[in-house]
RNA sequence: GCCGGAGUGGCGGAAUUGGUAGACGCAAGGGACUUAAAAUCCCUCGGGUCUCUGACCUGUACGAGUUCGAGUCUCGUCUCCGGCACCA
């Protein structure tokens, strides 16, 4: 053993037996009680980063210490390797995207080795690889048998100049992220995945989440966005025409002075003459800011009123939602009131608050007046007025009654409505997942047969950035024989967004040695269903909806198909926070690196520096470490534990370079109070015979034993974990042994420092397991056990209250009576003074803590 | 606007079922060792008052309340952060 700590000598060289001994391969005993633990796998960008780090210390932590807990765990790593970045390098740097993403890969890959994370390697997937986008192919035609994957004509982010579809994430305050031509909104053939077949099940799945952030369940379920109302039919005057409707609203159903449409609603198609103007308003749909409406010239009528209401074609209604038309209630409802004044359009009150009911129901003459007064919309429940006999209802008993007229009546039906919308997965670029479909002028659409999957990416291909998707080059790709006829066809161009690949890669790494997810049907004792759930998945916040849902919906099809047999992907969701580093802004220059920054003035200009915000690290806010220098100036160890150790896992973390050097001083202390007692074996001491420092000593160590282990369990709340050992390494270090029964125990302190070290440090606490004697890896010990015996203390300090304020610590031995400790407290000298001439009114004890003296 | 979450020293953060507020770490100040520095070790460290070896007052965003006792529970207010934002 050397007596200095050469973090990186060591490192490798633990790295390199755990390799050679295959430490992390995945135990093949599925009799064992499993553990699947599953941090988020990266996108190959190039390097790692401090979130990455983050992630992945957190993940290491939980598989190691379930491994040490006795658990058969599963512990994976992946890429998520398809993505726009490899085309983008490709266009730029003129390096084709899968040896871009590959060369990436490897560096990547060096780097978590690197940190010391327990990986079961075997069991890597890159989604780009044909092995891997094979299965997304088979699902899509599996999906595709069931109705579940259908095409159809939607609008979209459309960027001009890329000649591309946009996702709504891309679209920045109207134009596109790359370019900043302004985006329009393009009617386009697209492959969607049905996913609202499944938003009830989405919904109600959201209760079963317990082990879920309860914020993340609430976003989930906002996204799903139920909601109960009615769809009603309005005929058409002069016409055979009818307008279908969906409202939550009922109750105001007598208060409509107008109807709109969606654009792209068929009535809006029929009715509108001025094709021209209905242009205008179609490329301004979904442009909720500016409300562009324009009048059909035709009349609807409200089949409970009989009125005659015009119908208008509006920009803000969309398609997608209820039946793409709605009713307006400008009375009740904000966006109709603004479009009401915009057009002109008369304002009929139906509700009024509570307390004005009695007044407004004998005086409608009165309500209207107070209609042309409104300055806004009225849009809470109330009371009835002027809906005929529905007039004195309250809303909620409203929305039932003529609910029920309307059933009655034939004039539509109570319904439930989802914001959700179906999954729009077609994307024209290169580097995705070809959609295995063919076009064939006889037949149609014909599937890919199973047969002639995967269809593989060509090679043959340019990547020059400008129009469209370079797959519609690939003469090799496009012609095809149709599978039906043999006739002439082509294959589709588009490929699969990546959220596809990314929805299912936890059940991949279930499968060992290829992946075959049709050999898996049926079988309950499939592997994929011996590890699913993942019982612990670690990732960040971002993915909170998207994601996370996606692979919700992809569980529940998969389910169908027989693959798994739950219905949810992870039971426990961990959601790390941030990683953060303060700013430093120039009014100059803008955002500087720490070292552009002399003496709080710019070293560019000489102009005072503003401290920006701790904000998320980001190249742009140049607030990022490397990760790489880190690990070199520091070791793996130091860094992994400050990310634990400088805040809760949940929470954002604020970088700090002096908080990475306390930490790297305490494995130094650890490393220090190994070499002091070197050779020491944790013997079994004699309690009886033991001196009081080393019974001390003992005790702490117990009760650090089960404080670590409490704070991993609940909540994984690694931080105060971390200082509870720094504790009883304080302990150790001070700890002054005079006999060899002391120095046993000093022995059996560092053993368990070592053991509940291990899986946060774990280069440093193998070599120090070796350097004590100890046998194999410090990862194939048992997990210590604490003994409440030996936790126990023998004196407890009773705190002494008077009124409810601390005035006195009295030492007193454990287990004290509740009556000998109110005898004591009120013994106590300085009790007594403050009690003289007092009356005591009341004693309260709290056993083996406290007494509070209760005077008048 | 709606829905979540959070406000504790100079800083990151601790505080079982309501029971000693500030664990652990960082920074800062003082001291030891050293020719010197680094490293290491020891002491101090929320604010204030005093008769300053010790004691008292005050303090967990703000204001009330419940309680013998509130960072923790209840009600109200303010601020910050995150998500969804014209979903009919």
């Amino acid at each position: 053993m050397k007596e200095r700590y050469d973090f990186n000598e060591i490192e490798l060289k633990w790295q390199k037996y755990w390799a050679e001994r295959k430490l992390h391969k995945t135990d093949a005993d599925t009799s064992k009680e499993k553990f699947y633990c599953l941090e988020m796998f990266p996108y190959p960008s190039g390097k790692i980063h401090m979130g990455h780090v983050r992630n992945y210390a957190i993940g290491d932590v939980i598989a190691r210490y379930k491994r040490m807990r006795g658990f058969n765990v599963l512990h994976p790593m992946g890429w998520d390797a398809f993505g726009l970045p490899a085309e983008n390098a490709a266009i730029k740097h003129d390096v084709h995207p899968a040896k871009w993403t590959y060369e990436n890969i490897d560096y990547m890959k060096k780097q978590l080795d690197r940190m010391g994370l327990s990986y079961d390697w075997e069991r890597e997937v890159a989604t780009c690889s044909p092995e891997y986008y094979k299965w997304n192919q088979w699902f899509f035609l599996r999906l595709y048998e069931k109705g579940l994957a259908y095409k159809r004509a939607s609008f979209v982010n459309w960027c001009p100049s890329c000649v591309t579809v946009l996702a709504n994430e891309q679209v920045i305050d109207g134009k596109c992220w790359r370019c900043d031509s302004t985006v329009i909104q393009k009617e386009l053939e697209q492959w969607f995945f049905r996913i609202t077949h499944y938003a009830e099940e989405l919904l109600q799945g959201c209760d079963e989440l317990k082990g879920w952030p309860e914020r993340v369940v609430t976003m989930q379920k906002n996204w799903i966005g139920k909601s109960e109302g009615v769809e009603v039919d309005f005929p058409i005057d002069g016409s055979d025409e009818k307008l279908r409707i969906y409202t939550t609203r009922p109750d105001t159903i007598f208060g409509i002075t107008y109807m709109c449409l969606a654009p792209g609603h068929p009535l809006s198609e029929k009715l509108v003459k001025d094709k021209d103007r209905l242009e205008v308003v179609k490329a301004k749909y979904g442009k909720m800011e500016d409300k562009e409406g324009l009048f059909t010239g035709h009349y609807a009528i409200n089949p409970l009123t009989n009125e005659k209401i015009p119908v208008y074609v509006a920009n803000f209604v969309l398609m997608e939602y209820g039946t793409g038309a709605i009713m307006s209630v400008p009375a009740h409802d904000q966006r109709d009131f603004e479009f009401a004044k915009k057009y002109g359009l008369p304002i009929k009150v139906v509700i009024v608050p509570k307390e004005q009911s009695v007044v407004s129901l004998q005086d409608p003459v009165g309500s209207q007046q107070s209609a042309e007064l409104l300055k806004e919309a009225f849009e809470d429940e109330g009371v009835l007025i002027n809906s005929g006999q529905f007039s004195g209802l309250k809303s909620a008993d409203a929305k039932r009654e003529i609910g029920k007229y309307i059933e009655e009546n034939s004039l539509g039906k109570r319904t439930l409505n989802y914001k959700l919308r179906d999954w729009g997965i077609s994307r024209q670029r290169y580097w995705g997942t070809p959609i295995p479909i063919i076009y064939c002028d006889t037949c149609g659409i014909v599937p890919v047969p199973d047969k002639d999957l995967p269809v593989i990416l060509p090679e043959d291909v340019k990547f020059t950035g400008k129009g469209g998707s370079p797959l519609l080059e690939s003469e090799a790709f496009l012609k095809v024989n149709c599978p039906k006829c043999g006739g002439n066809a082509r294959r589709e161009t588009d490929t699969m967004d990546t959220f596809v690949d990314s929805s299912w890669y936890f059940i991949a790494y279930c499968l060992k040695g290829g992946i075959d997810l049709k050999s898996q049907i049926s079988n309950l004792k499939s592997p994929i269903n011996y590890w699913m759930p993942v019982d612990q998945y670690i990732g960040g916040i971002e993915h909170a909806v998207l994601h996370l849902l996606y692979s919700r919906f992809f569980t529940m099809c998969m389910r169908d198909l027989g693959i798994v047999n739950g219905s949810e992907p992870f039971k426990n969701l961990l959601t790390q926070g941030m990683v953060c580093k303060e700013t430093w802004k120039c009014p100059e220059h803008d955002w500087l690196f720490p070292d552009e920054v002399k003496n709080g003035k710019c070293m560019h200009c000489g102009k005072n520096v503003e401290k920006g915000r701790v904000e998320k690290m980001s190249k742009s806010k140049k607030n990022v470490i490397d990760p790489d220098a880190l690990i070199k100036k520091y070791g793996a160890d130091t860094i992994r534990l400050f990310s634990l150790f400088a805040a809760p896992p949940e929470r954002d973390l604020e970088w700090s370079d002096k908080g990475v050097e306390g930490a790297y001083r305490f494995l130094n202390k650890v490393w220090g109070i190994v070499y002091k007692y070197k050779g020491q074996r944790a013997g079994i001491p004699i309690a009886y015979s033991l001196s009081p420092i080393a019974s001390s000593l003992l005790r702490k160590t117990h009760q650090t034993i089960k404080r670590v282990t409490d704070d991993i369990e609940k909540d994984y709340h690694f931080n105060t974990a971390i200082a509870a050992l720094m504790e009883l390494v304080n302990d150790i270090s001070s700890f002054a042994p005079e006999t060899d029964e002391d120095r046993t125990v000093a022995g059996i302190a560092i053993k368990n420092t070592l053991l509940m070290l291990a899986p946060f440090a774990p280069h440093i606490t193998e070599e120090l397991w070796e350097a004590t004697n100890e046998k194999n890896s410090i990862f194939e010990q048992p997990w210590p056990v604490w003994d409440a015996e030996l936790a126990k203390e023998e004196e407890i300090e009773l705190v002494v209250q008077v009124n409810g304020k601390l005035r006195a610590k009295i030492l007193v031995p454990a287990g004290l009576s509740d009556d000998d400790a109110k005898q004591t407290a009120l013994k106590e000298q300085r009790i007594k003074e403050m009690l003289d001439g007092k009356q005591v009114k009341k004693v309260v004890v709290v056993k083996g803590k406290l007494v509070n003296i209760v005077i008048g």
